[in-house]
Formats: C-alpha cells, structure tokens, sequence
DNA sequence: CGACCGATGTGGACGCTGTGAACATCAGGA
DNA sequence: TCCTGATGTTCACAGCGTCCACATCGGTCG
C-alpha cells in the first residue's frame, strides 16, 4: 500500500505516527490534530497545510473534511491545544514560587505568570502563534469566562483565568487595592502579550537574550509598579 | 485591449488608478505599491495577492516581477508605508497635545503616543498588521536605529524614534529617573502594542469600545505610573 | 535616419494549495 | 444476509506564486 506506481518511490510516513491497517483509520480525527500539533509546533499557523497533515498521517487529503468542516476547524482545534500548553506553562512557573511570605508570594507568583507567558511565546514560537490565529470560537471561548464562572470547567484552564486568579488573590492579601484591579488584567496581559509578540515576531526579535531577559524583568518590575500600593 | 476574447468579457479596472496608454506602463513600481496599499488597508496582509495587485493596476501578474524579486518584497515595501502611517497617526496625537506645563505637557504627549498607536490599529486594522508582517529589512531598519543616529533620516520617521523621543524629553523635565529610562521604551511599547494587538485579533477583539476605550486610559496610566516618580 | 539593445510587459506552464462531487469500502444492525 | 450510514478515495477545479521564453518599447549610437 501507499506505493506510487508512476514512479516506483514509495511514500514515507514521517514521524512517530502509528500506521493504520486498513482502509478506515480508527480515529482519525485525534490522528490529524496530533499531526497538525506537530506541524504547527514547527512552523506556526501557516505551517498547518491540510495536505501536508494528512500526508503525514497517510490518509488522502480530503479525509480530512470527514472530521473537520475546513482548515479552519482544524486550526481552531490545534490552537485551543496550544492555548492549554500555553496555560500550562504559566501555571508551572506560578507553582514553582517558593517564596513564603504571602504577599511576597502573591506578587513573586504574579511576575511568574508573566515569565511563563512569554518563556512559553519564545521557546515554542509555532505554538505561541497558533494560539492568537483562529478568529471565530476560541475568541468566544476566552469572552465566555465570567459568565458561566458558575458552573463552567475550572477557571484556570485558560490563560486568563490563571491571571485573574491571581490578581484576585493579589486583593486578598492586601496587596493590589481594589480600586485598581479592574484593568489591571488588561494591563498585564498586554505587557506581556506586547513583549512576547515584539521579541517573537516584532522589530525586536533580534534583540539578544541576556537583554531581552533583562527587559523583561525589567518590564514585570514596572507593571508591578504600575499596579501595586504607592 | 485587454478583452479576454475567449468570454468577450471585459475585464474592469478597479479604483482610482489611472490607466496607462501603451504597452509600457511609466511607473508600475509605484502603481504596484499604491494598489497593494489599497488592498492591505482592506484586507491586510494576506490581502496582497500579488495577482490580485496586478489585476488592480490592469497588467500582467508577471510584470511585477520587474520591479520585485517577489511577493515578499513588495510586501516589504507597503510594510513600510504602512509603517509611516503610523508614525504620522503618533505624532499628530502627540502635537495635539495643549497642555503647558512643561512637566505635565511631557506626560501627556507620552500618552498621546500611546494612544495614537492603538487607535491606528483600530482605525487601519489591515495597515496595522501588516506593518508586522515582513521578516527581514523592516526589522533591520528598525534595528539600526541607534548606530546610524549621527546623520541619518529624521530619528522619528518611525514609530519607536518617536516614543524614544518622548521618553528622552521626560528625563530632562526631570520627571522620568534617568535610572528607570532603560527598558522604558520596551515597557510602553509592549503595553501598548499588547493592547493593541489582543483588541485587534486577539481574544479581546469582541470587547466593546465604550469598555476598550476605559481600559486603554487605565493602562496607560498604569504604564506612567510605573516608570514615573513615586 | 535606421539598426540595435536593455528595460519592461506578456503568455504559457508547473506545482502547490483548499475544496466540491461522486464513488469505494467497511462495520454493525434489520 | 443484506443494507445502510460512516468513513476514506479519486477526480476535478480554480486560484496562487513563480519560472521561462517571447514581444514590445524607448533611447543611443553608427
């Protein structure tokens, strides 16, 4: 199978994708969103070719369309897998704090989001841009946070939410005044979403990175600043 | 001319652009340029089709490739007109600024800045990207900025000379701490084009004005708060 | 004045893309 | 056992960027 006859050479499936056996794949969906993971992984949104991730799978082109309305869905779908490592990322840095005191917690856990954030952006570029390219529901996704708060899957599943946990928590300590949490969220992920975006793709992507490391610590201390008691 | 003679169909020439007469055009370059600026402001990047372009200017897909080396070129060309508009919609937000005193007059033009880059984006959403969509010479200009300072173009032909500018003039009205002057720039650049960019495409887009607009001032004063005196 | 030549524009072709329509193949229920 | 719905294939089309060979011009030199 998968030998093409005009020229003899035959096709080799690329990566550690396991083959099917016959004619029907099994699960095929999961199997093109891993592969389009992948891709994407290594050359960003426009590296999804629908053809190119169903020749890596081993399945004709239009297969795809039996699973996904169009490229886009299938975009959709790689980029909420990315928003979750993103998520991931930002909550793995906010965890390793170890700072005691609590409001030096709260503060050192908050700079740590944002370290995460765009450590993530500049360690996985592909995955970081796939995660702002699919226009329709991810961006529901992400306005859909307060509403159903209620009842709604845990609310730091997303980046957002982890951030404004710990702007809330940044109130309860005393720390932030509370007249001033309304915008900060909007305050710092800009920041940092700026920073990211400039370094990554922006007219600073050659800045090295000793000082990039060193503006961004920088660029934390003042939204800190920005944010927190006089 | 023109007449596609297999349909009898005529082919219509769109927008403003003049016709030429003969087989030469005159200034294709700039034709080429003004057409995909055309379409860039509507469409952004992925809006410069090269045939599209040519289609507009009434030649043959082909004939741009006597002034360009290829879509990535031309692109860089408009990335950088683009580019301009920017720097102009900063200034002239900046210029309108009435305030007197020298210190709060300072304040206020920074913000005016700021201000000025995201209404842009908002305003000219396909301008906008696509003065970050050219990898190569765009960054490099923008890099060059420091070493060729002694003698080159106006430093606030772009939009970054501008906010260094601004940044500078802080320090000497005494109130910017010339020890918080480095990595300000990153900082204001960041938040802003941040914002800008998360109300643009990101998952921000759907909020609305009334709400974007409160929360750009309280960013912005955020970001004054941040660097500014205590 | 006329021939030539480099710059500029054209036509056709290739391989790539996303996607529609019709057909093939399977697994499971009547 | 047959049939049906889900899933995968094949063929086809239009649009894209780009290469190559050819057409057409304006200016320069004999």
């Amino acid at each position: 199978m998968w030998t093409v006859s005009t020229s003899g050479m035959e096709i080799v499936r690329l990566s550690g994708v396991t083959p099917r056996d016959g004619y029907h794949h099994g699960n095929l969906r999961e199997a093109l969103v891993d592969a389009a993971v992948e891709l994407a992984g290594t050359s960003g949104p426009e590296g999804v070719v629908l053809r190119a991730v169903t020749r890596h799978v081993g399945v004709s082109p239009n297969a795809a369309y039996r699973h996904f309305a169009d490229r886009e869905a299938l975009l959709a779908e790689v980029s909420a897998r990315a928003m979750g490592a993103l998520t991931r990322s930002m909550a793995a840095r906010q965890d390793a704090v170890t700072e005691q005191d609590p409001v030096d917690r709260a503060v050192a856990r908050l700079e740590a989001i944002g370290r995460g954030y765009v450590d993530f952006a500049l360690a996985e570029p592909g995955l970081f841009r796939v995660c702002f390219a699919a226009p329709p529901e991810v961006a529901l996704a992400w306005d859909s946070r307060d509403q159903e708060a209620g009842e709604g899957p845990d609310p730091t599943a997303d980046p957002f939410g982890v951030l404004n946990a710990a702007l809330d928590h940044l109130v309860e300590v005393g720390w932030l005044d509370p007249v001033r949490r309304p915008g900060a969220e909007v305050l710092c992920w800009s920041t940092v979403h700026g920073f990211a975006t400039l370094h990554l793709d922006g007219p600073l992507r050659d800045v090295p990175s000793e000082e990039r490391e060193q503006a961004l610590t920088m660029a934390l201390a003042h939204v800190s600043r920005g944010i927190g008691p006089a």
